[in-house]
DNA sequence: GCCAAAGCTGTTACGTTATAACATTTAGCA
DNA sequence: TGCTAAATGTTATAACGTAACAGCTTTGGC
């Protein structure tokens, strides 16, 4: 059983704020608040239920406000668009430069990002065998999880 | 240089025909005209693009002829949703069951599908690593392709 | 041939996802 | 302070996709 502990949701948000820092930007409330939305949810969020969120504090809140953050987060690397689901995650590991693989599980809806290395060096090959440079790339994987492969009855849609 | 040539359209198409009739579907006339539309294209086409093309032949269509198409298209393996972009291209090579690495052009729009086994496996076992299991995979890479990045001024947006 | 079932298409209406454009406010700083 | 750049507020609309139901067409059994 896993919770989301405030204690690391401040922690990350405040590495966060950081990281932005670090990049002469900047992590307004706004933004911080959608990602706080983002690293507590169990899967990942449509933008729609995120605004909802946000109208909860801010009732005035509107599609650009929870668009502009999410396009802020995902250019700072702070969160990922699951393009297949029009969804969003935050990013496990910002820190580190890297090209996620996405697990979505189809059930349970939880997301797992994996970093492997080989995996994007192989591809980069592959691009470049085609003389095709490689500016960004999505790789996502839709199946079950090890719990719901399982028979897990929790967590069910 | 390349052109569309109306034979190797007539050709794929007639293969198309027979695929679906081996899988105990029809490739109607709907389903042919959209995957016409989409084996002549350059690149990628939207939904609403092909609902364009398809209303200069039947003015009544409506946004369900054309998705209706679609999800045949892409169910049969004879097309590719890029989720990257919310656009469909015709696939490559139906008749061999394979998961494509799409490579787009950002600058052209030119769509190259590859299929790489290694590739595959590789991401597989990152998967079963984790005890997911696989139902279906995306892999799109956007980027410039050979012409593009070295400075060919053909073919832009 | 006739009928029934299944599949395909027509049509209307609507739901969801995302952005353009412009006004206003806030934050950083000479 | 007052300028400038960044961020946010606000309205409206564009772009993408589907539900639901009605009617037609094909197929296969009799």
């Amino acid at each position: 059983m896993k919770h989301a502990h405030t204690h690391d949701l401040e922690h990350d948000l405040l590495a966060a704020a950081q990281w932005c820092a670090k990049r002469g930007e900047k992590l307004t409330d706004q933004r911080r608040e959608v990602l706080a939305l983002l690293l507590s949810a169990q899967g990942s969020m449509k933008a729609y239920d995120l605004l909802a969120e946000i109208q909860k504090q801010r009732p005035t809140a509107a599609p650009p406000t929870v668009y502009r953050a999410l396009d802020f987060l995902v250019t700072a690397g702070l969160a990922h668009k699951l393009e297949s689901k029009n969804a969003f995650v935050a990013c496990c590991d910002f820190e580190h430069p890297h090209h996620g693989l996405m697990l979505i599980c189809d059930r349970c809806h939880k997301v797992t990002e994996l970093s492997d290395e080989r995996l994007a060096a192989r591809l980069a090959e592959d691009a470049a065998s085609h003389g095709f440079s490689v500016a960004a790339q999505d790789i996502e994987v839709r199946g079950l999880c090890r719990n719901c492969r399982d028979g897990d009855t929790e967590g069910a849609a």
